[in-house]
DNA sequence: TCATGAATTTTGATGATTCAAAATAAATGA
DNA sequence: TCATTTATTTTGAATCATCAAAATTCATGA
């Protein structure tokens, strides 16, 4: 039997909760609970279940860790959001802030043969509109590391590489504000007192909370 | 919180009975189970459920019916439907052969503000790939009546102008012998004995069962 | 060590969707 | 008309995903 939708959302929300965790942690419950929008008690449910289908190791107490299969299958379902997400917006004209719902629902329900002509259709993009890297057809693939606006360097050019945060509130903030990945910027001031970040693009200055500034991901050129 | 998938599919199904049907006259519930794979209980079940929220008309060992509030729901699902099948022919470059099935699950993810962009994207077609007609956003539109290959004068020019059959082995051998919508052909003989409609296409002839016939749509010109 | 509080699991329940098989109603045809 | 066949409904049960609330376990700090 294959992954129902429910599932998948399981498996996608854990690896995306692994990915910011030391290796071998365990992802307690109530975070994955609270990730799903589920209570306590219905992830454990469902955890015991899919420890059951071998696709976690669930430690009672403790928490889950996906297995090999469970991870090949949770980047799955991590590439179709992603293509599907770079599709929208290259090809449907969508928003950035906008695709990311979309692309929570069409990630349960496009084929194999179709994802993989958006692929084609796209040239085999790395990332998604947001920076995030897009798994390979074989899972996951090695996860770079970035600095954000609050451990870059100051008064150094660097350049947006990411922003891991799908709000779409956040990210019009982000697009008004022209952060989006690729673009260019330094670092000149941080405030702690303040908790804002003072940020130079060319000749204009943008300040954000600290808050907002850890969720831009950047990298020295 | 409205229309499940599953309501969405049972809608849809009644819908596309409906239209084979005399006006008035009820779908019953084996036509119904049988269309959608179901015991006909789970469809009895589900009709009690539909006529509970208003959206069809249900009489016991009779049938049921559409009402207008069921049918602008179902009209919305098929829109959807073939929005989606145009777009996947025309924009991802997919075969007619395989398109049908990707929607059947597509249909049930797109939002409101996607399908709009394909609609507009596609220049507002009025036909899908097999030349079915697209409901409009505000439900159902008048459907024209075609004369099919068993029923259209012989030896005079005729238009495929729809193929009722989504079956992928039927489409690829409508295709294979270049009898797609827009094609021009002309009926030569129809031989009840043999169960077989020869019909020309340009030079070429091409013998097909009377069963298949009536699935070839056409409008004389 | 041990009482407390937080996190987690267990329990009992619900809604949605489905099935198989039994019961019943409707249609048919002598 | 009435026995037989066919279609439909009812019944009882299962699966999946979920919740609230009770019970349990774990970690902590006095
Ligand atoms: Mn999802
Ligand atoms: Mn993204
Ligand atoms: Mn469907
Ligand atoms: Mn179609």
């Amino acid at each position: 039997m294959f992954p129902s939708r429910t599932v998948e959302n399981y498996l996608k929300a854990i690896l995306q909760a692994e990915i910011a965790l030391p290796p071998e942690q365990l992802l307690p419950m109530g975070q994955l609970a609270a990730a799903l929008g589920v209570a306590p008690g219905t992830a454990t449910t469902m955890m015991k279940a899919l420890a059951e289908a071998g696709l976690v190791r669930y430690e009672p107490y403790a928490g889950v860790r996906l297995t090999a299969p469970g991870e090949k299958l949770a980047a799955l379902v991590l590439r179709r959001h992603r293509l599907i997400e770079q599709f929208l917006v290259q090809v449907m004209g969508m928003s950035w802030a906008e695709v990311h719902d979309e692309a929570e629902q069409l990630e349960h329900a496009v084929s194999e043969r179709l994802i993989e002509r958006i692929d084609d259709m796209l040239g085999r993009p790395q990332v998604d509109p947001h920076g995030d890297p897009i798994p390979g057809p074989e899972g996951m693939v090695a996860q770079r590391e970035y600095a954000n606006l609050l451990s870059c360097p100051l008064k150094t050019p660097v350049v947006v590489v990411r922003v891991t945060d799908q709000g779409p509130d956040f990210l019009r903030f982000i697009e008004d504000n022209e952060l989006k990945p690729g673009r260019s910027i330094e670092v000149e001031h941080r405030d702690a007192a303040a908790d804002a970040v003072i940020v130079r693009r060319d000749a204009h200055r943008v300040t954000i909370g600290m808050r907002a500034a850890s969720k831009l991901l950047v990298e020295v050129v």
